[in-house]
DNA sequence: AGGGGTTATTAAAATGTTAAAATATGCTGT
DNA sequence: ACAGCATATTTTAACATTTTAATAACCCCT
């Protein structure tokens, strides 16, 4: 009755108008040499003239692959992953490639059912930045997804599953380099500010790595972490008001650190707030560093130094990585750290000589 | 003989297992009332057992239905995008629909492209957030996805099609009641900063209108706009530098306006830096207004009270758009404004009483 | 004219599913 | 016992493509 939806042609049609069988169309389709110039440019028009494009759908179920690969991320909103999912859509966009987008939110559940979804949907691969958390991380799931066939290239998070590749910026050497350059400014009284998510470590022992360099004792009282007690559990990603917090805290140490190093740039800007609230001057009274370089680090009242993740890049490597092993299944897992780079603006200054720093005649807020 | 890709059962295989025909296996799947009780539970526990999932693309291949949707956007690290991925794809999941998602990054020829792709693999609908370009913006392209059957649910910006659906935050009266709100503090002499987006036109109106109700005599000098001619084209959405510049050049009339309605937060953030480079006080000195309410915008030195979209709402409404017309494809067209809330925070003060304010003596930078 | 050997084309089978048509089964009432 | 009917199941065709095997066309050579 209402058949809405266009009759598009198909081949068989357009083997018709060629006078000619749709095999030899199809030959036409695929590039086949086995077909005569003439009839090859006779089709070539007739599909030009009516438009025709193969069914990608029909083609797939012959061939079992559907040019579609999976994509799940554990948060849309965490700065980094935009650039990234970018970067991936744009490079598979080049190869005729499209890309399902998953997001997880980081529950498990989703996580879940959204690795299902994608194993049926038969798609060619999966580029995945699995959930944060040692405990449960359906690496069931991720395994059979590899059974099915499946390549995987995981992202930010590794899972120990020999088949799959992994990428990610090296944390370590990056930290340690930011560290490192606080120290040469003549801090040696640094505070670390954690993040919630794992590779926040590796930034913490790139932190100690620096310190041991330049034989500054760690000391732990110096490392500021979500309290779990305090506040509950939550699941996001290290945030403005961690930053707030744990400076709070911060600031009773005595003498009060000279700098701050943190795992991301909203919690340096929480940081910010605070020390703002209380009167204490950026660079002058105290220096900070930041991590992701997002947009707006630039443009604080006085802009961040920090370490800055090519982002789209990493994108962009990872599904070439997909890619490469889709054509060769077999090959050994490959894992790529990517380099950092410390982009240096105005938050750091040399160290302050005065002993100690008077808190509390803050700004007006 | 490499056949990596493991052989996976289908539904001739479960039929065979069960002693049926696959016909019905089909119908246990489809929930088809026409099988005995006992049937479809024999069947339903091999497909259980063996671990079966019906091949979605085969499906497709019968139905003409993909359960794919497409999401073409203008920019991904726009900030208000990622949330609207995120209720996009969230509720599209619960449907059992797949999101395939494209990043035109603001260049037409991309845009065209995406289209093209997303048509010839038989999306069952598509949402779009189009670029924001009168001038070319691959019309004919959107055309033609609606002429192949597809419906189009339009967002953030509008074209001329009859057959789509559209759907926006309602721009005029959100920008409206902030600058109401500002009016009501005292403010008469307030500045606007122009986004580059055609939308921003609309929250121009607002501003105006609500100038307009309060008597005030609008004033062309106090809108502030991206300088093509110094700065050339640069089609990134109004950003951090935006503000500054602009600030900078506000900075100059005499009297200074004693309060700005920014066009989104970003360009807040940059005027928020100007601002302190030369020693105004917010909102001592002058009151802020942003728009989207991203991440950030609480934890500015000075909180920022801003209009805040209800971007994961609009994601998730655009899909159920896209559903009904698929469900109901000849339904007149709808358009659906969603209204904005203005999120008061610490930027807005009552306007100041002296006349002159001192400007230069900023704090260090 | 009749092989032998390429090369170009066609016909047919296969991919995994659904839906329509055909058939089988069982029951009721005569 | 059988028509009439409802219910359950199987067969078959269709979906749009690719690929394999079969065939036709052509050329060259004796």
């Amino acid at each position: 009755m209402e058949s809405q939806r266009l009759k598009r042609p198909n081949i068989k049609k357009i083997a018709e108008m060629a006078g000619v069988s749709y095999g030899t169309v199809s030959r036409v389709l695929n590039n086949s040499p086995l077909v005569k110039e003439k009839t090859r440019k006779r089709v070539l028009k007739i599909i030009k003239e009516i438009g025709y494009t193969p069914n990608p759908v029909a083609r797939a179920l012959k061939n079992k692959s559907t040019y579609t690969i999976g994509l799940i991320i554990t948060n849309m909103i965490y700065p980094f992953f935009p650039q990234i999912v970018q970067g991936i859509e744009d490079r598979a966009a080049q190869e005729n490639y499209s890309v399902i987008i998953c997001d997880s939110q980081g529950d498990k559940e989703k996580e879940a059912q959204r690795l299902m979804s994608l194993v049926s949907r038969r798609i060619d691969g999966l580029i995945a930045a699995p959930i944060d958390d040692p405990e449960n991380n359906n690496l069931e799931c991720y395994r059979s997804v590899i059974k099915r066939g499946i390549p995987i290239v995981l992202l930010n998070y590794y899972l120990p599953i020999p088949e799959c590749d992994f990428i990610c910026v090296d944390d370590k050497p990056a930290a340690e380099i930011a560290v490192e350059y606080l120290i040469e400014l003549g801090h040696r009284r640094i505070a670390f500010f954690h993040d919630v998510f794992s590779r926040s470590n590796n930034r913490l022992l790139g932190y100690q790595e620096a310190l041991r360099r330049h034989n500054i004792p760690f000391d732990e009282s110096l490392v500021f972490a979500r309290d779990v007690k305090k506040e509950g559990i939550r699941l996001s990603i290290g945030d403005e008001l961690d930053g707030y917090n744990f400076c709070e805290r911060m600031l009773k140490l005595s003498p009060v650190p000279t700098a701050i190093m943190c795992s991301n740039d909203a919690i340096a800007i929480g940081a910010y707030r605070r020390l703002a609230e209380v009167g204490l001057r950026i660079p002058e009274d105290i220096s900070v560093i930041g991590f992701d370089n997002v947009s707006y680090s630039n443009y604080l009242y006085v802009p961040l130094t920090t370490v800055s993740q090519p982002t789209y890049e990493i994108g962009k490597m990872s599904f070439e990585l997909l890619m490469e092993r889709i054509k060769e299944p077999k090959q050994k897992a490959k894992r790529i750290l990517v380099q950092a780079e410390l982009v240096k603006r105005r938050s750091c200054g040399p160290v302050r000589e005065e002993e100690v720093i008077e808190i509390g005649k803050g700004i007006e807020v």
